[in-house]
Parts: structure tokens; C-alpha cells; sequence
DNA sequence: ACGAAATTAATATCTATACATTATTGATCA
DNA sequence: TGATCAATAATGTATAGATATTAATTTCGT
């Protein structure tokens, strides 16, 4: 339920290295922007050519996690969305983008203790957690409200962060490299609760997309938001790995 | 506007042979289940070395558009869903994993001449298409109308293909590579067409999802569904590469 | 002190070769 | 015929170099 790498390591070396370079950074333990050692002191370490290991963090490189520059060295990179697979989280991009200005103002900002955490149908069993509530708007009127969890065990960093003035996602996808993500996207009805907030009339089409983010087995973040189904769609655009070499 | 590989010819001999057979492959003229040259022929044709011809092909097959067997060689695999991304598209699945029965009826298909294609706000400008109404059922109950165009220029196995018992959507996946996809999602209202189709209300919430497809330039298909907002939820779940090695 | 030039440290690519692995093909034998 | 076993052809992995490219760093000349 926790092995980190226990997946049956990997038979092949380079296979085996980029495993092992790959659950440093997902452990959190090699930080975003934090160097990486060298190709000549990986091949030290391992006992093996550099070619070898090249192939290993090439391909990392190739997914996204790490980023390397000839001279500068190999760096942690910064979670840039998963090689830009889906562009849905960026709100504030996307409302400037219309020329709108951009507000953010949380309602609720507060710890919770392990609770179930309701998820669709589903209730999920988890930790401690940090909960903001907030509403997104652009041009001054609403389009979005938000709940977000975060987990304290898997993101204890967020404990301090200061949701005030920016918003917990874009938070969180500068600090925190995840591996995956599932999004649940439903047409709903305004309750009374979403149609208040987002000032719009009882029964409305609002857009549902309740997202749900992990690191290997642990989860990060659960983030309920309800769009004005008026005022925005969403979009994803998205093709092969892109395949740096 | 056509150019095919014409996007700034890579530098490196490795980058430049992966460029040219997946060029081949994206213009259909290597199709898939074709077998492809193997390593020592393309080694002779680049006048280089197995290794690097090795590189070109393996991140070919990192992303999915090749597979490659010890000693059986190297196919053009038929395309799944690239890396299995984004689930969204397959309905059948999704209607018999909540252990209904799946249905599906056309309602209208016939070849409409090249004409202005309306997808969200915009008007594009296409060639001839092979058109596709239908419902999607689950148990007997209408969950989906879906308005499908395949562009005959891009697909021209499309104009002969049987779409009374088979949707359009699985038999373009299982026939034609596609390169981008973009999505369009949105909550709408049920006008009288879709709630006539879906047996709904008026004004009741539903998803509508606008799909396009793209092979290189060119635009292969756009899909145009509306889902019952209280019978149907997306989910998408996405992750790193999978990167086999 | 500052800007230009040389050095150097890192990744990137490529070669030639070796051996490993695996699925097909073909040969052998009951 | 049919099962088994060996040969073979393809990819997969790894090595030890060589050279190229890039950008940070240091040195040097003013």
C-alpha cells in the first residue's frame, strides 16, 4: 500500500536508474529547482557508462520531470501541468486572456481533521487537511467557486502558504510535482448555495469539475469548483509527448 | 500551409530520422499494422549507426506510435487513444461498466458538400464531409446525441465505411492516427432539439463536448455531443508517460 | 572595475561493437 | 503428423570512447 518503488524494480539499469532518480522527486526529497548530480556522478554511482545513464534522465527529461541545460546541469523542474496535457486549472490565464480582469477572494480558510472527504458518490477516508473556499471572478462578477482540500501529510508546506492574495491551485502546481490527476466534469443545476455565489438564478446550467490529484499513492488535493456554465467552457488540447530527445 | 515536415528540419540525425518515419506514418503512407523497415535497413539507408537509429525508433515508441517485438519487428501500432490520455471518448465502455446495455441508432448520414462547419463561436471552412447524427442509449434511454463529421480529404475509407451498428467515433479510433485532439466542454441548456432527443426537459442542464481531430494540418473529424447532465459525468485521468523504456 | 576572451563543466550526439533476449522459422525425429 | 529443439533475425541493453554544443566561470587587458 506504500512501497514507494516497489512496483518489481525495473530489470534493466537504465530503467532502474530513472526509477530511482524518479522516486527522489516524487518523495519530495530532490525539490523542484533543486540540482540533480551530474551524468559523471551518476555513472560513478552506479558503476555503469554514461551513456547509460544519459538514456535514464533523458527520458525524464522527456516526461517533464526534470530539466536539463548543457553547462547549467540537471534541475528539478517546475510541474508545468504535465507536459501540458490538459489546460483546464489556469482560471486567471484564461479569464485575462478575455481581456477580463482577474479577482480572487476566499470566503473560508480553515484546518479540518480527518474527515470523509465526499467525491461524487464516493466517500474517501483521509488526513488532515487544509480547506479554502473561494470565488474566482473576472471583470468583478463571479464565474467560479471553489473547495479545496489539501492534504497536510502529503503537502505540509501548504500549512503556511498564504492563500490571501493567490489562489491554493496555481499554489500548488508551483510547489508540489504530482503524478496524477483525475477530473470529473458533469452539467449541474445551481443550488441555492452555488447560485448565491455565483449570482446567477436557482436551476442554471453550471459546470461541475471536481478534480483529484496524487503523488505515487498519497493524495494531494481534492478541488470542487462549479463554473458559470454562461460565462465559461473549458478546453484541452492535447497530442503526443512532444519528445524534446 | 501544407508543408508536411517542412517545421524546421531537426539538426540532429536522430531527431531528423524519427521526424521522417513519423511523417510517413501521419500521411498514411505507412498505415497501421505495417510493418516498418528494420533498424539495420534504416542504418543503411542514414548511413549511421544502430544506436541511433535506435533512439529515433525507441521514442517513437515512447509515445505510442510505434510498437516494436524482439524479432517480429517494428509496426505502426493502431492507434489507443494515445497513451491512453484522456478517456472520455469511449461510451459503449463507459455505458457497460455501470452494467447497462449500450445502444446505439443513427438518425441522419449523408455526404454534405465542403461548407462552413460551426463550432463554438467560430465558422471553419472544410471540404466535403460524411455526416453523422445519432443517439446513444443506456438500457433502452437516450444519454447522448452526437453530430459527427469526418472530413473525406482526411479520410477517405470513411466514405464507404458501415456506421449502421458501428459508431463513427471507435471506428475512427481504430482506424486512423491523429496527431491533436482539442475538446470544448461546456454546460448547456437543453433546447427543444436536444430535449426532444434525450427526453428531457427543456432548459435542463447538459454537457456538451466539442471534439476536433487533427492529423498534422489536417483536420480529420469534429464531433459535436450532448450528454444528459443527471445521466452522465466525464472523467479524464491522465498521468506521466508511461516511457516502457 | 568592466568588458572581452579563454577556460571549463556540463549535456548532446554519434560511432562501433558486444552481448542479451525473444519470437519466428525451420529442421529433426518419434 | 506433430512435438521438440535448434538456428536465426530482429530488437534491447550496455560499453568506451570521440566530438559537438552550450553556458557559466574565470582570466586578462584595458
Amino acid at each position: 500500500m506504500h512501497d514507494l518503488a516497489a512496483d518489481a524494480r525495473p530489470a534493466t539499469l537504465h530503467a532502474r536508474i530513472r526509477a530511482e532518480v524518479e522516486a527522489r522527486i516524487l518523495s519530495g526529497e530532490w525539490r523542484p529547482g533543486d540540482r540533480l548530480p551530474t551524468e559523471t556522478e551518476l555513472m560513478a554511482r552506479y558503476g555503469c557508462s554514461r551513456m547509460t545513464v544519459n538514456k535514464a534522465m533523458a527520458s525524464l527529461a522527456a516526461t517533464g520531470l526534470i530539466s536539463r541545460n548543457r553547462r547549467a546541469g540537471t534541475v528539478v523542474a517546475r510541474p508545468r501541468m504535465h507536459v501540458a496535457a490538459l489546460k483546464i486549472p489556469d482560471i486567471r490565464a484564461d479569464v485575462e486572456a478575455r481581456g477580463a480582469a482577474y479577482g480572487y477572494h476566499p470566503l473560508l480558510d480553515e484546518l479540518r481533521p480527518p474527515c470523509c472527504v465526499h467525491l461524487g458518490a464516493e466517500g474517501h477516508h483521509l488526513g488532515h487537511s487544509r480547506f479554502v473556499r473561494s470565488v474566482h471572478l473576472a471583470d468583478g462578477s463571479p464565474v467560479l467557486i471553489e473547495d479545496r482540500h489539501i492534504f497536510l501529510d502529503a503537502v505540509p508546506d501548504a500549512a503556511s502558504a498564504d492563500f490571501r492574495s493567490e489562489p491554493p491551485g496555481p499554489w500548488l502546481l508551483g510547489h508540489v510535482p504530482w503524478t496524477e490527476a483525475e477530473h470529473r466534469i458533469a452539467a449541474i443545476a445551481a443550488d441555492a448555495v452555488v447560485a448565491r455565489a455565483l449570482e446567477v438564478d436557482f436551476g442554471t446550467p453550471c459546470l461541475l469539475v471536481e478534480r483529484r490529484t496524487w503523488r505515487g499513492e498519497e493524495t494531494l488535493t481534492i478541488a470542487r469548483q462549479v463554473f458559470r456554465g454562461d460565462a465559461f467552457d473549458l478546453t484541452a488540447r492535447f497530442g503526443p509527448t512532444p519528445m524534446t530527445g
